[in-house]
DNA sequence: TAAATGTTGACTTTTTTAGTCAATTAAATA
DNA sequence: TATTTAATTGACTAAAAAAGTCAACATTTA
């Protein structure tokens, strides 16, 4: 499992907790701008390690971005894609429990959903590559299987029920960014996490308002 | 007008508009992700003119951020902002209009919001900064000024009014994002300018949904 | 205590950076 | 046409930042 290059990978799985997810999370977040632009020296800065430690766990720079694609695509397929139940007939209860999901991941890696979907913007091919490949497939092949298998006649007939998804949709992202004010490593893991419950109960309010709307 | 400390700015505005604008999008585009990260190699090789001619127009790479910055308010004012109009009854024909004025000035800037909406993360403090901050209570001023005027009695009494415009501002964007691809210097100008029309009526689509399912 | 493992940060070499400038081309003027 | 003026180039420099190394130090484990 994950890239296989450097040995030292495995060694890096079993740090503590803590510790690995701040490196994985410093990465991401100097990562989510492309391969080129990211700077090992800030890395390390904001993860609060020193450079040796780094290079020793991944070797080289190109290494640490394979292992940080498999690895974030492991997350987001464990923690989030797999908990995922697309067998419900009430489309926006699936999809409010997909943002759900999706703030959980959040908390504890705030930029993984960006880096992943950012992340093939420049840089060469990579066995991670094709993993990502495939990843992006499969999470707009979920966003279908929702869609077939809810019931289509809860809504209101002179509507398309496919449009009335994509509203949804579009405003639980904008939504979950509307909370997210400023992604700075300082702020992340305060604000939010405190007050999650006054969150889902303001969200609560517009799925109310979708199943007043768009339902018969 | 513009930053004056470096005298050839002004030479830079009456340089022809198509390599002008050239220019500014190339700048712009390396300047989004922060102002540290851009390189002036880059944005040179973008825009397809030499290092000299570069530094000729704005002496150094701050005095280039800071022409950009009110450069680009400027042209969201006069090209956007200005164009508004904030007494509309209807309020999706408000925001209606406000997505497709977006889309013009996008057409011709393609990362202009974007870069103005992120550049404040890094950097120092300087007199572009100021605008910028005007700037940006003035954007979040009109919306809540078209909300003002608007006629809330239309709505659905069952619903909050603020809301729903919110759903409706979420989903413009969502739908513009979806719309747009890819970013990539190349693609810009291409598919999205002809098919224009195509584009307006898929859009006009979600605005019948808003007026049958919101309104009264 | 000794061995093994985890961790550091100053250091090196290479690349990239912002910025310069003498030389060239194109435009304007006479 | 000849001459001046302005626009534009790209090889160049000095300084900074880059990735990656390594001997030394710290901490666990045996």
């Amino acid at each position: 499992m994950y890239n296989e290059e450097h040995e030292d990978c495995q060694k890096f799985l079993h740090l503590e907790t803590e510790k690995r997810e701040r490196i994985l999370n410093a990465a991401m977040r100097e990562f989510l701008h492309g391969f080129k632009k990211a700077s090992t020296d800030n890395i390390v800065r904001e993860a609060g390690i020193s450079k040796g430690l780094l290079f020793h766990y991944f070797g080289t720079k190109e290494n640490l971005f394979d292992f940080l694609i498999d690895y974030a695509i492991d997350i987001i397929q464990t923690q989030y894609m797999d908990l995922i139940n697309v067998r419900q007939k009430d489309i926006f209860d699936a999809l409010w429990q997909m943002a759900l999901l999706k703030r959980d991941v959040s908390q504890r890696f705030p930029v993984i959903f960006e880096f992943l979907s950012g992340v093939y913007l420049d840089s060469k091919d990579c066995p991670a590559k094709q993993h990502l490949k495939k990843f992006k497939e499969l999470q707009t092949k979920i966003y279908s299987e929702i869609y077939e298998h809810c019931d289509k006649t809860l809504f209101r007939e002179d509507i398309d029920p496919q449009k009335v998804v994509d509203i949804v949709h579009w405003s639980l992202a904008g939504w979950a960014d509307s909370k997210t004010v400023s992604m700075t490593p300082e702020s992340v893991g305060t604000e939010m996490s405190e007050n999650y419950d006054l969150y889902l109960d303001e969200m609560k309010e517009y799925l109310d308002i979708f199943h007043k709307c768009f339902y018969k």
